[in-house]
DNA sequence: AATGTTACCAACCGCCCCCTA
DNA sequence: GTAGGGGGCGGTTGGTAACAT
C-alpha cells in the first residue's frame, strides 16, 4: 500500500514562485499563522503543494532569515558543526540564527567543500586527504605557523585559512599529527569534556574514537555553552543560542568572543520589525497593516531585481 | 557575438520519524 | 500495537547567471 501523495499532483503548480504567490502565502501566514501545511494552499488560494508552501516559507519568506553569503565566522562554525554532526543540516542550521538548512547545505556543497578539498581536508571525514602528509594545521588555526610551508595551495586558500584563523577563536581545527591511528581534526571546544562525560553519539566517530585521540584534545580551550548546545538533542531556538546581541546588532558568543556576524543589510530593516514578536507564534494580532505592507513591498522589490 | 562551461541556489523528490487514533 | 497522516530532512535536479573560450 503506497503512501498517499502529499498533495494532488494534478493542478499543482511547480517551479519558481511568483511574487504574487509569495504575497498570498505571506498574507495567509501572517493572518493565520502556521497551521496544517496541507491545508495552506487551499486556504491561501495557491495552486501549490503544501510541502512546497512550507519550504518556500521556511527557506525564503520567513521574516527572521538572513540573506547573503555566510560570513567567515559562520562558515567556520558550519565546518565545526559538520565535523561533529555530519550532514544534519537542520541541526547545524539551528545553531546559526537566520540561516536555513537548505542555505547551509548549498553553501557547503558549493563553497566549503571545495575549500576543504583545496586545503587537503576530506570534507566528509574532516581528516587530511593524504594521511601520510597531514598539513592542514599549517593552514588552519595554528597561530604563528608559517603558511609558506609544504602546502602549496593558492593564495586565496591561504588567505581564507588565515581569515578563519583570525576571526574565529572559539571554534577551530587542529590536527593531531602524532596519534597512532590517523591524523585527526578536532574541534577546539568542549569536545574532550563531552567525550568523557556525556558521550553523545558522534556522527563522525572515526575521528574521535580512541583514547589517544581523546588525549589529544585534552587541554584544548573549552566553550561549554556552545558545545552543550550542540550535544543536546533538544531543539535550540535561535534565542537559546550561545550568542548574545551586543548593542542590539553584534552577535557575540556567550563567553564574549565576538562572532563577527555581519550586520544585517539595511534592506532587511523590516525584519527587525518582525523580530519583536515570536516567529513561532505568529498569532499575528501583533502585526499591523503597515508591517505587512512593508514586507510585501520588500518582496516586490526583490522580485523585480 | 556566439557558444560552451562552471557556479550557484531555489525548489522538488522521496524517505523517515513522530504523533495520534 | 499499529497503521496512517503530517511534517521534517537530506539528496538531487534544473534553471540561470557569470565567466571562459
Amino acid at each position: 500500500m503506497g503512501r498517499q501523495p502529499c498533495c494532488d499532483k494534478l493542478g499543482v503548480k511547480k517551479g519558481p514562485w511568483t511574487a504574487e504567490e509569495d504575497k498570498k502565502l505571506i498574507n495567509f501566514i501572517l493572518t493565520n499563522g502556521q497551521c496544517c501545511w496541507r491545508a495552506v494552499p487551499k486556504l491561501a488560494g495557491l495552486r501549490r503543494c503544501g510541502k512546497s508552501c512550507r519550504l518556500r516559507w521556511t527557506n525564503y519568506l520567513r521574516p527572521d532569515l538572513k540573506r547573503g553569503l555566510l560570513s567567515d565566522s559562520e562558515e567556520q562554525l558550519v565546518i565545526d558543526l559538520h565535523a561533529r554532526l555530519g550532514n544534519r543540516w537542520s541541526k547545524i542550521a539551528a545553531r546559526l540564527p537566520g540561516r536555513t538548512d537548505n542555505e547551509i547545505k548549498n553553501h557547503w556543497n558549493t563553497h566549503i567543500k571545495k575549500k576543504l578539498i583545496k586545503m587537503g581536508i576530506d570534507p566528509i571525514t574532516h581528516e587530511p586527504l593524504n594521511k601520510d602528509q597531514p598539513k592542514i594545521n599549517q593552514n588552519i588555526n595554528i597561530p604563528n605557523q608559517s603558511s609558506s610551508s609544504s602546502n602549496n595551495n593558492n593564495n586565496s586558500d591561504i588567505s581564507t585559512a588565515e581569515s578563519l584563523n583570525n576571526q574565529t577563536q572559539s571554534s577551530s581545527f587542529e590536527t593531531a599529527n602524532s596519534g597512532p591511528t590517523n591524523s585527526l581534526i578536532v574541534i577546539n571546544s568542549s569536545i574532550s569534556e563531552d567525550i568523557t562525560n556525556n558521550s553523545p553519539p558522534i556522527e563522525n566517530s572515526s575521528s574521535l574514537n580512541d583514547q589517544s585521540n581523546a588525549s589529544l584534545i585534552n587541554g584544548i580551550s573549552i566553550d561549554d555553552t556552545l558545545m552543550s548546545c550542540i550535544w543536546n538533542d533538544n531543539d535550540v531556538t535561535p534565542l537559546e543560542l550561545p550568542y548574545s546581541y551586543d548593542n542590539g546588532d553584534q552577535p557575540c558568543l556567550s563567553n564574549n568572543n565576538v562572532v563577527n556576524l555581519p550586520a544585517w543589510d539595511d534592506n532587511c530593516s523590516w525584519l527587525f520589525d518582525c523580530q519583536d514578536f515570536g516567529i513561532q507564534d505568529f498569532g499575528l494580532d501583533c502585526f499591523n497593516d503597515i508591517e505587512i505592507m512593508n514586507t510585501l513591498e520588500v518582496l516586490d522589490m526583490g522580485s523585480k531585481q
